[in-house]
RNA sequence: GCCCUUGUAGCUCAGCUGGUAGAGCAAUUGAUUUGUAAUCAAUAGGUCCGCGGUUCGAAUCCGUGCGGGGGCACCA
C-alpha cells in the first residue's frame, strides 16, 4: 500500500490506493481547497490520478509556475470550448502554454474580429461559473483517430496519427459536452481557473508552424491567479509600449521611417549623433584591444559572390545591380568577403596572427516586409564588424578574448546580464563535414571556458560555420540577441587566403567574425527602450540646452553654450519667446538630460540652474564648476 | 512572403448609414519678459497614401498596388 513522501521528506502511509484529494486532506484544508495538480515522482497528473505505490508527491497551487501554467492551459481548453459552441464547425488544432499566457489555433473560415474576442470571452466566463467538470479518458488509437476524423477535426486526427504508437492517448471532457487530445494535467473543474484572464490578440499562424501549410487563426490570451496578477501584467505591457523606440525615436528627434525606402532609417541630427558616438566609442575600444580599421566597397562583382557562396546560400536576401554596360553586381549583404580580400592583398605571415581587421560596415539585406520592425529589423544597417585571421589553435583563445570584450562593452552601456546561445551547422551550409567538427568543438570549448548560462541551438549556425550570440536582458527583463561570434573554417579557403608558415609552406587560415553591437541601428534602438529614452549623458546626442529667463539674458546663455561645446558638452541655448514652464516641459519630453537656467541670478554670479531630467531639485553652481563635473560625465567610460 | 488590421494638416486624432473636410498641439505674426512640465490672440496650413471602378456625387462603398501596426514564417 502506498506510502507518500512529500517534498519536505514527511512520509504518510495509506492503508489503499490514494489520490491527490486524499493526500491534501491529510495536510490541511487549505491545502485541498488551494490545490490544483500534483507531481508524482516528478510526473505531472490531474489530484484525482490514483497512486498505487510508494511515490514522492509534491502538491502544486498557484502560487507555482506548475499550478499557474495548469491554470492557463486550462483557460486555454475552456476558450476552444467557448468557440466552438458559439462559431460551430470551427476545428481545434493545437492550444499550448506559453510566457504569460496562451493561445490556441484554429481553422475557420471567417476571420475572428475584436468583437469576436469579447463575445468569447463573456462565454468562457460562463463556463466558469458553471463550473464544469473535468474527466480524463484512455483511448484507443484508432478509435480515437476515428472518431475524430468523423466530427470534421481532421487536424486533431492529424496530430493523434504523428503520436507515437507506444504512448497514451488521454482525451480531457470539460462537462458533458466537450472534449479534446490532451496530455494534462487538468483543473478538477473550470471554475478553479478563476476569472483573471483576457483574450489579447488575435493572428495568422502556420499549421505546425511550416509557411508551406495553410494557415490558421491563433487567438492569444493570458491568465493569471489573480485580478491583481493581471493588472500587473497588463500595467508591465502599458509600460513597454511607453519605451516603444518608435515613438520615442519621433519625440527625441532621432529618426524617422518613409515609404520610398522601406526598412532604412533617415537619421536626423541627434540619432546620427547618438550612432557617431557609439562608434566612436566602439573604435576606441577596439583600438586599445588591437584591432586595425579597414573600410571595403559597398557594391562588389557577383563573381566574389559566387565564389564566397553567398550568391546560392544567401541570394535570396541580397539586392543587385546592373550596371549599364549590363555587368552584375551585389550589394554586401555582409562584410566578410572584401575583408578577406584586403588580408589577401600582399604576403601575410604566420607572425601577422591573430590579425584583427575591424570594419563599420553598412550592409543590404532584402528582409520579408513582415519582419521589418523600427529600428530593430531593418534592410540597411551597420555592423561593428571584424574578422580575426587566426590559427585553429588560436580559436578558442581569441574566442574568449572576444566575449570578454563584449561583456566589458555591455557593462559600458549599462547591460550587465548577458547569456550566450551557442549553434551549430545548418542544413544548408558549405563545406566538408569534418571541417565542422573541428570548428564545432573549438568554439564551444571557449563558450563552456567563459562559464557564462549558454544554451545549445541546433542547426542554426550561420552557412560558413558555428556561432554564438549574445543576448542581453534590458531594465524590465527583455532579451535581445546583440552580438555575434562565428568560427569560419570554410571562406578563407574559397577566397583564397593564405599565410606563410614557421615552416615556409602556405596555409590556409580561420577566420573568426564578430559583431559586438550586432547592427548599430538595432542597438540604438535597444538602448533607447532600456532607458525609456533617458539616456547615460555621456551618450547623449545633445546634453545640454541653456534657457535664459527672459530675452534679457540671452547674451549670458549664449555665452554659456559656447563654453559647454567648446568643453565638448553638446548644448544649444533655446532663445524662444517661451516662458520657462514650456521650455521645461519640451525639452523635459524630447529627453535632454541636463537643463540649464539663467536668470538675474545666475549672471550676477557667473553660475547656473542645473535642472536634470526627471528631478525638479534644482542645484545652482558656478559656470567653472559645472564644466570641470560634466566634461568629466561626458568622457567615455573607461575601465 | 502569409493572416488580420490600418493609412485624413508637421504631430496626435475626430469625421454616423456616400453630399467635395474639422479639433488640439506644432508653425508663422503680434502681444507678453516670464524662476522649474503647456501665456494670450490672429493667420496660414490638406491631389483625405497611389491607381482603377460603382455612383448624379466617394475621405466614406468595391478592386488593386504601396506603406504602417499585431502575429506567423524568416532573422542582426
Amino acid at each position: 500500500m502506498p506510502n507518500i513522501t512529500l517534498p519536505d521528506g514527511k512520509q504518510i502511509k495509506f492503508d489503499k490506493p490514494v489520490s491527490g484529494f486524499d493526500i491534501c486532506d491529510k495536510i490541511s484544508k487549505s491545502l485541498t481547497k488551494n490545490a490544483l495538480i500534483m507531481s508524482v515522482d516528478g510526473k505531472q497528473k490531474d489530484l484525482s490520478f490514483n497512486i498505487e505505490t510508494d511515490s514522492k508527491v509534491k502538491i502544486f497551487t498557484a502560487k507555482d509556475k506548475e499550478g499557474l501554467e495548469t491554470i492557463r492551459h486550462d483557460t486555454a481548453h475552456i476558450m476552444a470550448m467557448a468557440v466552438q459552441e458559439l462559431y460551430p464547425g470551427t476545428q481545434v488544432t493545437i492550444g499550448p502554454v506559453i510566457e504569460n499566457g496562451f493561445f490556441y489555433d484554429f481553422a475557420r473560415k471567417d476571420p475572428f474580429t475584436d468583437d469576436d474576442l469579447k463575445k468569447i470571452e463573456k462565454r468562457m466566463s460562463e463556463i466558469i461559473d458553471k463550473d464544469v467538470k473535468t474527466r480524463r479518458e484512455v483511448w484507443d488509437r484508432d478509435k480515437a483517430i476515428g472518431h475524430f476524423k468523423k466530427i470534421g477535426e481532421k487536424y486533431k486526427a492529424e496530430i493523434i496519427e504523428s503520436i507515437p504508437k507506444n504512448e497514451e492517448l488521454s482525451i480531457y471532457h470539460h462537462g458533458d459536452t466537450w472534449h479534446d487530445l490532451c496530455r494534462g494535467p487538468h483543473l478538477v473543474s473550470s471554475g478553479k481557473i478563476g476569472k483573471a484572464f483576457k483574450l489579447t490578440k488575435v493572428s495568422g499562424a502556420y499549421w505546425r508552424g511550416d509557411s508551406d501549410n495553410e494557415m490558421l487563426q491563433r487567438i492569444y490570451g493570458t491568465a493569471w491567479s489573480s485580478q491583481k496578477e493581471l493588472d500587473d501584467y497588463l500595467k508591465r505591457i502599458e509600460e513597454a509600449e511607453k519605451r516603444d523606440h518608435r515613438k520615442l525615436g519621433k519625440e527625441m528627434d532621432l529618426f524617422h521611417f518613409r515609404e520610398e525606402s522601406p526598412g532604412s532609417v533617415f537619421w536626423h541630427e541627434r540619432g546620427w549623433s547618438l550612432f557617431q558616438k557609439l562608434v566612436d566609442y566602439m573604435r576606441y575600444r577596439q583600438k586599445k584591444a588591437g584591432y586595425k580599421e579597414i573600410n571595403t566597397p559597398e557594391i562588389l562583382d557577383r563573381s566574389l559572390w559566387e565564389k564566397s557562396g553567398h550568391w546560392e546560400k544567401f541570394g535570396e536576401h541580397m539586392y543587385t545591380s546592373t550596371t549599364p554596360d549590363e555587368k552584375i553586381f551585389a550589394i554586401k549583404p555582409m562584410n566578410c568577403p572584401g575583408c578577406v580580400q584586403v588580408f589577401n592583398q600582399g604576403l601575410k605571415s604566420y607572425r601577422d596572427l591573430p590579425l584583427k581587421m575591424s570594419e563599420f560596415g553598412k550592409v543590404h539585406r532584402y528582409e520579408p516586409s513582415g519582419a521589418l520592425h523600427g529600428l530593430m529589423r531593418v534592410r540597411a544597417f551597420t555592423q561593428d564588424d571584424a574578422h580575426i585571421f587566426c590559427t585553429e589553435d588560436q580559436i578558442t583563445s581569441e574566442s574568449l578574448t572576444v566575449t570578454n570584450l563584449i561583456l566589458n562593452i555591455y557593462k559600458d552601456l549599462g547591460f550587465n546580464n548577458v547569456i550566450l546561445k551557442y549553434s551549430d551547422r545548418p542544413d544548408v551550409r558549405v563545406g566538408e563535414d569534418q571541417v565542422w567538427d573541428k570548428s564545432e568543438a573549438a568554439l564551444l570549448e571557449a563558450v563552456k571556458a567563459t562559464k557564462l548560462e549558454y544554451s545549445i541551438n541546433k542547426g542554426e549556425g550561420a552557412f560558413y560555420g558555428p556561432k554564438i550570440e549574445f543576448v542581453l536582458r534590458d531594465a524590465i527583463g527583455r532579451d535581445w540577441q546583440c552580438g555575434t561570434l562565428q568560427v569560419d573554417l570554410n571562406l578563407p579557403e574559397r577566397l583564397g587566403a593564405t599565410y606563410v608558415d614557421k615552416d615556409g609552406s602556405k596555409k590556409i587560415p580561420v577566420m573568426l567574425h564578430r559583431a559586438l553591437f550586432g547592427s548599430l541601428e538595432r542597438f540604438i534602438g535597444i538602448l533607447i527602450e532600456n532607458y525609456a529614452g533617458k539616456l547615460p549623458f555621456w551618450i547623449s546626442p545633445l546634453q545640454v540646452v541653456v534657457i535664459p529667463i527672459s530675452d534679457d539674458f540671452d547674451e549670458y546663455a549664449k555665452k554659456v553654450s559656447e563654453k559647454l561645446n567648446d568643453s565638448d558638452i553638446n548644448s544649444i541655448v533655446d532663445l524662444k519667446n517661451h516662458n520657462l514652464n514650456y521650455k521645461i516641459r519640451e525639452h523635459s519630453l524630447s529627453k535632454i538630460p541636463v537643463l540649464l537656467i539663467c536668470g538675474k541670478k545666475e549672471v550676477d554670479s557667473n553660475s547656473v540652474t542645473i535642472r536634470k531630467l526627471d528631478n525638479n531639485k534644482q542645484e545652482t553652481m558656478k559656470l567653472e564648476k559645472f564644466l570641470e563635473q560634466y566634461t568629466a560625465l561626458s568622457k567615455v567610460p573607461s575601465n
